[in-house]
DNA sequence: CAGTTCAATGTATATTTATGCATCTGTAAC
DNA sequence: GTTACAGATGCATAAATATACATTGAACTG
């Protein structure tokens, strides 16, 4: 089990459990098989950008937000980030609404930006929706498109 | 100074200094005459739904995730918000764009929602900007004007 | 007024997270 | 093979935040 495994691992666990401290984490790896201490936790989760929140019902939970490596191939990382959180693109006008999984919407919105593709006009993301707003219907069209495509 | 003319106090010091931690936010109460434990602020921080995170650039900020309470008066506290935090309202399309202060847009967003407005289709939030969808061009224009009546 | 209740707050402490420092491991250079 | 170096990690602890409990004071009731 090296670093980036395990940080997989991390993303994944946290996805699929309520996780609500550091201590709890350390177990769930551990369950996995994963044994690390809590201070490797703290510098993993810093490193994939993952923080503890509150989400609007005061539950606690540890969200996405990226800290993204400001990665040579952003096309590659919009697309992993598709696969990995997405959950539906829809046209509506000259936007293009991304669903995703609860706390990943941030980071989905970071990658998009980073593609800088000339049919995005520019992109807000909420908790799992992101908004990506392009000139008119036919830009959006063909985002909408380019996006289906790249999350396969 | 009572509780809430503190908390007010408390958005005010943390939109103007950069604050990363309740340590430097009783000490610069103090300074503004207000004296209070951290444990104090612990809980005022919770109450007014401000948490603290990273942004892009992995700086400490604390960021308004609201808890609103519940408004009785859901226009007034959107009424309240703009003027707290807007710092624009724009038209695009069947949209409307809403500039506001950094880690404002969550709050600003939730009080939206709670006008249940009929020209709302639905909103965004990101960090500093809201996007209000409407069905149309012509609803987003009458929304626009309504938000900007109600901003002052 | 005495008694009751409740919100606000401080004190002390528990809990959670971050980090300085030492160690280990693997790789590259010689 | 040996030395040098860098990254990853643990250990111990510091730093930051949350909370259990006690206290106070204001508002209310009889």
């Amino acid at each position: 089990m090296n670093k980036r495994q395990r940080q997989y691992l991390i993303r994944r666990v946290l996805r699929d459990n309520p996780i609500s401290s550091q201590r709890e984490l350390v177990d769930e790896l551990a369950a996995a098989g994963c044994e690390v201490t809590q201070a490797t936790i703290s510098r993993d989760l810093r490193e994939i950008g993952l923080q503890k929140s509150r989400d609007r019902e005061g539950r606690v939970r540890y969200t996405f937000t990226p800290v993204t490596e400001e990665r040579s191939d952003p096309s590659g990382a919009c697309a992993r980030m598709l696969k990995d959180f997405g959950r539906g693109i829809e046209l509506a006008q000259n936007m293009v609404v991304l669903r995703c999984d609860p706390g990943a919407a941030p980071g989905m919105g970071k990658v998009i930006d980073d593609l800088h593709h000339d049919l995005v006009l520019g992109c807000v993301a909420g908790d799992d929706t992101v908004i990506v707003v392009s000139k008119d219907q036919q830009s959006a069209e063909a985002l909408c498109d380019y996006l289906r495509r790249l999350g396969g």
